[in-house]
DNA sequence: CGATAGACTGCAAACGATTGCAGAAACGCT
DNA sequence: AGCGTTTCTGCAATCGTTTGCAGTCTATCG
């Protein structure tokens, strides 16, 4: 079917073993042969075959990333930035949506390292440890955004305890009190992570923890939803929500939008993570950033850095961190504190708050 | 490293021969025999290598998915259903991500047949035909979403002529005579049937076309935005848009937010092609649904038939439509003709459209 | 009891590359 | 001229499978 490297040499009237040097170049072979290859080779349209080459080698030039799913606008834009910088390279990447489901992120990982893959970067669910362990022995492993608590593997990790804490505080420092937070399942790290950074910036501010105000699980927009009324619905709501889950942020969304709930002006809404539409969103979404291109390539450098050092590229650091940084826009404003609660709602009866309304739309 | 074939056969004191044929269940093994060599390979922890076999049968158990982006919310659910799809046939999906450029579109395709990709699932840019058509003569090809008119490649297409009339037509039924359309690029399949899906509607009411009212190219928000600013800023503006490309979608609705325009009520929006966000948003809105996910199934459907055929699955049909159906949600509304246009904006001196914005918010 | 079919099994050659080893050629030096 | 180096080339083994072919064994039948 396609010209091999046979024909290349019988062409060239040379061995097999000699076209082989110089094509991969490896300056064994004089210097006119050397060109003579190239050349026919050319003209031949000759392309090695990995797979063969692969067998020899041991080495496949696939590099796997493995995320949870590519609705997440930050897995989107890792998985274009770690593409493009493999790409050139001369790497191909494989891209693998494992769910954040640890049965499925078993499975592919053994798929994954049958076909021999050169590196792997992995979003761990966190409950294959002793699996990831064990291929990191085979397979340059890095971690990405998560961290598996079970391994020791070297990990990229967003700094979600000082984004939690800087987002926090903005709030804290725009006069709110009462701090609503929707945030993940306590189970991974970054749900950890983010509670513990919105903790701090409270304490440090002498606010005391109020647990009816924290919600922490997995979430899809619809629970995002239902833990945005059961917030809303406090004898004394909060006057901003934290929305440090991602997944959760549409479902708030829609509940301010139910009940007529103005933001900024009635409630203050601050997210974690970017996504595309959050700056075109009217009020546009400030967001806590957590650098998911800065974390791709500082993944796909470590990973490098690895496959090169064969095995011991361990410079001993476990850990990086990649800084978060607050992007300020329209959804949070600074709070006057309100009368002291009496009985029942205030919002209908504040003339002001439903003026500031029909100004937004 | 890894435990081989040989391994097995050692264990077992038969040759490799004998255990290829067992693992592989050709059925020329004494029943137990194969029995005996299945349980010991399970518990020797045998995994055949893909890369060997590979070289071997000249498959690669790959299947390579080719997008242009994963911005795009078809593609991202295209992406998982094929993933989820070939996973249970136990090939693994290469997803790449072309850009929508043909220079990077090529590469990538070399790349993946060098790989032995047993079949590729591609939505070209239109610019690579002969090469597509050259590698198709190697791997099972299917085009997705987009033709490419130099091949007569097996194409699944959304039915977009359909999905533009069926939007249109529903603007006019709800009284709108001028309906501004913008467009994807004129040089693709879709764009340009979008647009004679627009026409004919028009034709059909007995609407003259507009020009003024039609922009088509490629789009990003930001001359999404310059488009509705355009079209806004018409003596006679429309009533409605239907934005039948999907980045421009987010700099619309920016337009339109900037400048108070109460959807649907001073202005009916409709989108082409979901996203996730679309139905949280206030008002939801309504689109016409490309069905990304029956295409993606369609597709595989298609390129598994190939893969069996071995060369000749061809059925001598070469396109296949898959319908569009209108999802009609709150951005679109009755249109109430206006008394006829005078010196000036009328819009601001309407009290009952800043009544009804201030409804929304 | 011997022939023969049938059912299994093993040998060895592929697949397309890489690579250790040794031979050949060219060259310089004494 | 003879010899040691250096430089290049080719042979052949190897990676882990699959598979055509031929051989071995058993069982069955005449």
């Amino acid at each position: 079917m396609s010209v091999t490297l046979k024909d290349v040499a019988q062409a060239a009237r040379v061995s097999v073993s000699t076209a082989s040097r110089a094509l991969t170049g490896t300056g064994l072979t004089s210097e006119r042969t050397q060109q003579r290859l190239v050349r026919i080779a050319r003209e031949l349209g000759y392309r090695p075959n990995p797979i063969a080459r692969g067998l020899k080698t041991g080495q496949s030039r696939l590099v796997a990333l493995l995320v949870h799913n590519l609705t997440n606008a930050s897995f989107q834009v890792m998985a274009e930035v770690v593409q493009a910088r493999l790409k050139a390279l001369g790497y191909q990447m494989l891209l693998c949506i494992g769910g954040d489901d640890p049965q499925q992120e078993s499975d592919t990982l053994t798929t994954l390292v049958d076909h021999r893959i050169d590196g792997l970067i992995v979003v761990p669910t966190g409950k294959n440890g002793p699996q990831l362990k064990a291929l990191s022995k085979d397979v340059p492993i890095v971690c990405l955004v998560r961290r598996d608590d079970a391994t020791d593997l070297e990990t990229v990790l967003a700094d979600d305890p000082q984004g939690a804490y800087l987002g926090t505080r903005h709030l804290i420092e725009l006069g709110h009190k009462r701090i609503g937070l929707i945030v993940g399942r306590q189970d991974t790290t970054s749900g950890r992570e983010r509670l513990s950074g919105y903790v701090r910036a409270l304490r440090e501010a002498g606010i005391t923890r109020d647990d009816t105000l924290i919600h922490a699980g997995h979430f899809e927009p619809e629970t995002g939803a239902t833990c945005a009324r059961k917030l809303l619905d406090l004898p004394r709501p909060p006057s901003a929500i934290f929305v440090a889950n991602h997944e959760a942020t549409l479902g708030v969304l829609r509940v301010t939008a139910e009940r007529n709930i103005a933001i900024p002006d009635d409630l203050s809404l601050l997210c974690y993570e970017d996504m595309p539409w959050f700056e075109w969103h009217r009020p546009a979404i400030s967001i806590v950033d957590n650098g998911a291109r800065d974390l791709a390539n500082l993944a796909v450098d470590r990973l490098l850095h690895r496959m090169d050092a064969k095995g011991n590229g361990n410079d001993g650091v476990r850990e990086y961190r990649v800084g978060a940084k607050l992007i300020q826009r329209d959804s949070c404003r600074q709070f006057d504190a309100p009368a002291p609660a009496r009985s029942g709602k205030s919002k209908s009866s504040s003339p002001k708050s439903s003026a500031a309304k029909s100004a937004k739309v």
